[in-house]
DNA sequence: TCAAAACAGTACAGTACAGTACTGTACTGT
DNA sequence: ACAGTACAGTACTGTACTGTACTGTTTTGA
């Protein structure tokens, strides 16, 4: 039944601690840590099983016991990277919260970890299923961070309800992801201070 | 000579139009389309040298006599496909002239190659140098279109002299990137509209 | 017409990788 | 103490791909 283990794999995957067994635990914590190092210093096609073998030390049939393949193994690198932003304080206001939110995107990004990672990531979802639904999972993460956040600016009175989320998050991150991605210009916090002001005008002056 | 024939391959590399052999042209039209394709359906990873011979037809031995390497071979097709902007019409000032920039961003990005290959060429810049070169000869194309719809900026008094292009470029362009990339909001003119509305905005309201 | 060059086709060695199949050892919870 | 399980180590099959080395055919430009 190599498919019930698998299905468990996916499972028990978002919490690593919570393992009985302090070898799985061990196992798994190492053979996730290097496999992060692997994609981030060569990138996910040099994540094989047998470069990890001869980094981690962990032996090649145990990798199998825990992955039934290689993608598998792949797909919990990744979401064992996954950034998680934190919820601003309640008291913040819509743009100061935003503000947080971003400095916590740029703070994060700027690990080299997530600028060689994202990259990865993004070209990988293009052609695998699974990688998809990791990526809509990452989303789902943050997804009531972001409504939170814009409902404080409902709450304002600075938008209408029905501000389009998705499209807000575009404008306001997608500079940060270009910075990042690009590297034509530096990921800071002055590129999200703008980032955000430019958003906040916008609301502002009337539409063109 | 193998060294030799590569560096001529990069210098020619530009103009496929102008060889003079009309087999040779044929040839790398022939491989550099199918070559396309196949990282357009399947992923960089898929471009391999016998895939190409299955699907042009071109014998094996021909490939490997334009491209010393695979790489190689993949980086001609990269350039290939790469998109080149039109400069917007002399006429028209700093906000319409970056609308139509913007609005020819949409439209190349828009088509699902390009969607598709993005992700690609910045997975691999990241580890391989060749490809950061190829991304660099992409930007230096473009850098004289953005310069020129700056200046026009500078001309109408809209912003300094010394305003950051690059940082512009990503406030700017960025939301469109994200679009592509991500795939949470759809890339549209709508969406450009917005993103230079902000910009715009943003030079007319004092800074925060 | 004719030499040069590009082409098709094939065969081959070498390598890297995935995944399986064992044996034996060390650890864990009860 | 002991059964269950995770682990190390290794050997193996099969596959896919790169790059080279040929032979013979077709096309091209002069």
């Amino acid at each position: 039944m190599r498919q019930g283990s698998h299905e468990a794999t996916l499972i028990t995957l978002a919490s690593v601690m919570d393992i009985a067994d302090p070898r799985v635990a061990r196992t798994r914590a190492t053979v996730l840590g290097t496999g992060a190092e692997i994609v981030v210093e060569s990138g996910a096609a040099s994540l094989t099983v047998d470069a990890v073998v001869a980094r981690s030390g962990v032996a090649r049939s145990t990798i199998y016991r825990h992955w039934p393949t290689r993608d598998d193994l792949l797909i919990d690198v990744f979401d064992f990277c996954a950034p998680t932003f934190e919820q601003p304080p309640a008291g913040l206001g819509f743009v100061d919260a935003m503000r947080a939110f971003l400095y916590d995107v740029v703070r994060q990004l700027s690990e080299p970890k997530w600028a060689r990672m994202m990259p990865a990531l993004l070209a990988l979802k293009s052609y695998q299923a699974t990688m998809a639904a990791l990526e809509r999972r990452m989303q789902d993460r943050q997804g009531a961070v972001i409504e939170d956040l814009f409902q404080r600016g409902v709450d304002e009175g600075l938008f209408a309800a029905d501000l389009d989320r998705d499209q807000s998050v575009a404008l306001l991150v997608g500079p940060l992801m270009f910075a990042v991605l690009t590297g034509t210009t530096p990921l800071s916090t002055d590129l999200a201070d703008k980032s955000l002001h430019a958003f906040v005008s916008a609301l502002a002056s009337p539409a063109g």
